[in-house]
DNA sequence: TGTACATCAGTGAACGCGCGTTCACTGATGTAC
DNA sequence: TGTACATCAGTGAACGCGCGTTCACTGATGTAC
């Protein structure tokens, strides 16, 4: 898979002629504005794709090998992309707690805000097919390394390791964000960032700060 | 939508001559099993199910207007299905708080052994289309009812309402199930049934019985 | 009782569609001599 | 400096496929007279 971070022609040997790596990009773009807008990984074809970004159909495989490759690449992208929310949610603050909690409500946040993409990060349509991401793996370790930290300040109550801790949070807000993707309608009880710290709050045994 | 309960031709005007309803039931049933072996929702296909019936395509359309009511009818047979289970389930307890988990439980186990149907159940391709079924409102005010029942036993210490205790268990047992559908080569910390045990006692914050 | 007929269940062929993919091509751009 | 050529990006036409749906049909079965 070639590397390509943005316009700079680094090194990549040869093919700086035209476009080049830019329409790859515009690809992988394109896609992600398709899942955006119809929040529905299978409208997601090589098709629909081309047509968005003004290319014939057979041009993507200049740029990807099959339609496999590029949904990968899309879901790497939206990968980076919700880490670097998450990251930049949890800069906001700074104890331990507020920080674990900022983490989770932008998990939440990322998925409402771009249901196509969650969705499609976690489906068996995605290209992953139930195999474990590099940057899915790398977010749950992120989560439990912030629990612990909350551990280490004495915030957490319950007895169970941060490896279970951490996955019972992760189910519990992959539960929260797909549920009120799917039944945007009903009426839920509280609100859904209420919902997250109090969830979050029993399931670690979470303390007030002190 | 024509009312086919099984084989005893009850009341029904006309057209028992043949088969009659009985292929409809066919159809349903032939649509479960291929999604029970596919668990891909998107594999259900009004072509797949004429062929696995073993029947011509055009022929469903004597049962159904359309695909749409065909699957909304496969929908409404796994929530049956789901629901006489976790009152089986339910029923093999006593106390209040064993039945709270036991119908948990059950909920999760549901979706693990019919990973097709669950996931149909819940899916944006499900004909109910984040609209409420009248089936999964009736599940979840069991499961608010079911929680009332441990608080009236004082087995429960948090002080949210049940309606909100019941969305936050909803949700993280469908986080709970889809996770473990979905990645199944993940290596969780704790088998399924401990985990939910753990999930539902904190959020609820339910006391060992008295 | 026998016959004509309406009703019903299911069929085979065909439709138009969008899909992923292949192929031989076009034309622009950089490089070698 | 000028020319021939290799390289590259992208294209248009076509493929075979499975999809939902339509249509006019076939043949069996019950009913009316």
């Amino acid at each position: 898979m070639t590397e390509t971070m943005s316009a700079q022609p680094v090194q990549r040997a040869r093919n700086p002629r035209g476009s080049g790596g830019q329409l790859r990009e515009a690809i992988v773009g394109a896609a992600c504005e398709l899942l955006a807008e119809s929040g529905d990984p299978s409208q997601l074809t090589l098709r629909g794709i081309a047509k968005r970004v003004g290319i014939a159909a057979p041009s993507i495989y200049r740029h990807f090998p099959d339609v496999e490759h590029l949904k990968l690449a899309v879901v790497e992208r939206s990968f980076s992309k919700f880490i670097r929310q998450r990251d930049d949610a949890r800069e906001r603050f700074t104890t331990p707690a507020d920080r674990l909690l900022a983490g989770c409500r932008a998990y939440c946040d990322f998925a409402l805000e771009h249901p196509g993409e969650y969705r499609f990060m976690f489906s068996l349509e995605s290209p992953l097919q139930g195999r474990q991401s590099p940057s899915g793996a790398a977010a749950l370790a992120a989560l439990e390394a912030s629990i612990t930290r909350c551990r280490e300040a004495g915030l957490v109550t319950t007895t169970s390791d941060a490896k279970t801790l951490a996955s019972d949070v992760w189910s519990a807000l992959h539960g929260i964000a797909l549920l009120r993707i799917n039944a945007p309608k009903f009426d839920w009880p509280d609100s859904m960032a209420r919902t997250i710290d109090r969830v979050v709050a029993r399931l670690t045994g979470l303390r007030e700060e002190e």
